[in-house]
DNA sequence: AGCCGCTTGTGAACGCAGGAACAAAGTCGC
DNA sequence: GCGACTTTGTTCCTGCGTTCACAAGCGGCT
């Protein structure tokens, strides 16, 4: 039993690396057998440099001279990734996001399917959205226990989404995904990420409101 | 003409002050008058000390051995975001996500308000969303003109991303906000701020995996 | 008026991420 | 078979972000 890859990967990396793993799956399903690292940089937005860096925390898995194979490439980010299966998700508050998102197909095509949608409102339970039946909130832990759900996804108001994610803490959800604009408490051994749709906004009018006075870094 | 704040915000600074505006925003609603770093950063979930650094670039705004004062702050922090009057965007692509957005209330009340919604499909064309009418795609320029919107929101498939936003860009929108699973190249002077939706899933995945090996951090 | 406690603001050290340059290694052409 | 070119993997370095720790300043109490 060995372990060839037991240090941790920096979590910027991690990011990149789901980067490219689409990067791939398009270039595979493209017919493309190889790619340097510079053409994969490319594409993906990031510095060669960088990507070679990356890419060597999962140990050498490139050509010299050639460059990287598609498929293996791919196949191995997957399985550092925990992607290579599909993982079971729940998502809770069926409002206009959460529903976006159960229908989401880009998702399923990456190794994400949801198991189990949840709304307090008893208009919304019933509801059929993207082959999924809107369940009440009192099936939430059966369900995950059912499903072994590990990742929860929460889309409520900001009010309940504390309540929201202690319920899925208690019910063995280790992963929560964050969409309500409040910053949770998990007990430890959960994670927590936040996605804050109006803060990417506030960040974008600033930068637009800063370039009104340094107009663009324009060298000489 | 003094420049009492010329210098730069780190950008990792700015997205905090959005989060921190939230806050006080909320105090303030409840008729909080001051607080004190340790509070406003155990809301946000951020280091006390942190905190007080990224205030420290708006200036000395705080009063020592008392705390902030919640609504000077809030003011402030809404002034240098530039947030502190409504900015027009126009949303492209009125899939699932795209309804929502422009359904999103977080949006109109932060400081952003949707004067165009347009979609590629003549069956989308004409629907109702939030108030507002889908337009066509052909209208996307003469609506840009006429509100002088600057911030562009991209929820369209990926194939079709790159190409609306070089209309968005020559359109004159300088800011873009892109929900497409693929890396854009905009022209100088117009900045893209990328949400991938599925890499958050696969970094949370990530952890949720690597957790199986070293369990938990757990300090004796 | 003077002292004390509380809180801010800042200076310094640490750790991390990003970028550039270089050596190793493999392939293609002759 | 050998040389040259291409590309990877690594190392160094620079800069940024974060954290800790302390001095300065203000209000309240005696």
């Amino acid at each position: 039993m060995i372990q060839p890859r037991p240090r941790t990967i920096p979590e910027a990396t991690v990011a990149r690396l789901a980067v490219y793993l689409r990067v791939l799956t398009a270039l595979a399903d493209g017919g493309r057998s190889t790619v340097a690292s510079g053409e994969l940089a490319a594409a993906a937005g990031v510095n060669p440099a960088g990507l070679r860096k990356d890419l060597s925390h999962l140990g050498p898995c490139g050509v010299r001279g050639v460059g990287y194979e598609v498929r293996t490439l791919r196949d191995r980010i997957s399985r550092v990734l925990g992607v290579e299966r599909s993982r079971p998700c729940v998502l809770v508050g069926i409002g206009n996001l959460g529903s976006a998102l159960s229908d989401y197909a880009g998702f399923g095509s990456r190794g994400f399917e949801f198991v189990g949608l949840f709304d307090a409102a008893p208009a919304r339970v019933g509801q059929r959205i993207g082959g999924h039946t809107v369940r009440p909130m009192d099936e939430l832990e059966e369900v995950v226990a059912a499903t072994q759900a590990s990742i929860g996804v929460i889309t409520t108001p900001a009010e309940v989404a504390q309540s929201v994610c202690d319920r899925l803490a208690a019910a063995g959800v280790r992963s929560i995904l964050n969409f309500a604009p409040v910053t949770l408490s998990a007990p430890p051994g959960v994670d927590v990420r936040k996605v804050d749709l109006s803060v990417e906004l506030q960040v974008l009018a600033f930068l637009g409101q800063q370039r009104l006075v340094s107009p663009v870094e324009e060298p000489a």
